[in-house]
DNA sequence: TTTCTGATGTTA
DNA sequence: AACATCAGAAAT
């Protein structure tokens, strides 16, 4: 069976970029309080690097919604999105930074229900909602693990998606997946692989 | 195959 | 009014 140790404190304590991209093949685990424990093998994620990014919610300031986000690194930021959408990431970088990774597609590895590939369908998937809103990552009942990371010839980068309103920060290539993988998600079309 | 549109409700 | 989405329909 999976070890499933917790990535630790540090490891959120770098630029986001290399957070997002060295997330690939780590474990997202949600342990139920009857002993069922649900994980999926991380495939893709998007960097949100910082207040200055306009894609990023943080670009608007600190509010009751993007608190978590200027908060401390390792902690989740659960938001809600058009109506009826959960979509957590993973707070980066200093306290104030306003930096964190998006979790975008699952490999299922165990007990996961229906389709991973998207941020919101991975979040229903896993029964992740506002209750995990910041969950410490690093340790509890939801957590990212160590896993085995692809190597850089496996992995690609892209424009992150849905963030067309956001100006040149819309084609930076801050989108990162696993080119392989059947459960990333395709839309828009795959990007060139990273050197 | 790609492009579009409606559902849904919180946010600022 | 806009939105870090998704499913289904329409167009190509």
């Amino acid at each position: 069976m999976l070890a499933l140790e917790p990535l630790p404190r540090d490891f959120y304590l770098r630029p986001t970029p290399e957070v997002a991209c060295d997330l690939l093949g780590r474990y997202l685990v949600v342990q139920a309080g009857d002993g069922d424990r649900k994980v999926g093998r991380i495939v893709e994620t998007e960097a949100y690097v910082g207040s200055h990014d306009r894609a990023s919610h943080s670009s608007r300031g600190r509010t009751p919604r993007t608190a978590p986000m200027f908060e401390e690194a390792g902690h989740a930021y659960v938001y809600f999105v058009y109506g009826m959408h959960w979509c957590i990431n993973v707070v980066t970088e200093e306290v104030g930074s306003g930096c964190a990774v998006l979790l975008r597609a699952l490999e299922p590895i165990s007990r996961v229900q229906g389709p991973t590939n998207g941020p919101a369908r991975l979040c229903r998937a896993l029964g992740i909602d506002g209750r995990w809103n910041r969950a410490d990552l690093t340790r509890g009942d939801l957590l990212i693990a160590a896993g085995e990371p692809p190597p850089a010839e496996a992995i690609g980068v892209s424009a992150r998606i849905g963030v067309s309103y956001a100006g040149p920060w819309a084609h930076e290539p801050l989108r990162f997946f696993v080119t392989s993988s059947p459960h990333v998600s395709r839309y828009p079309s795959r990007a060139r692989r990273q050197a």
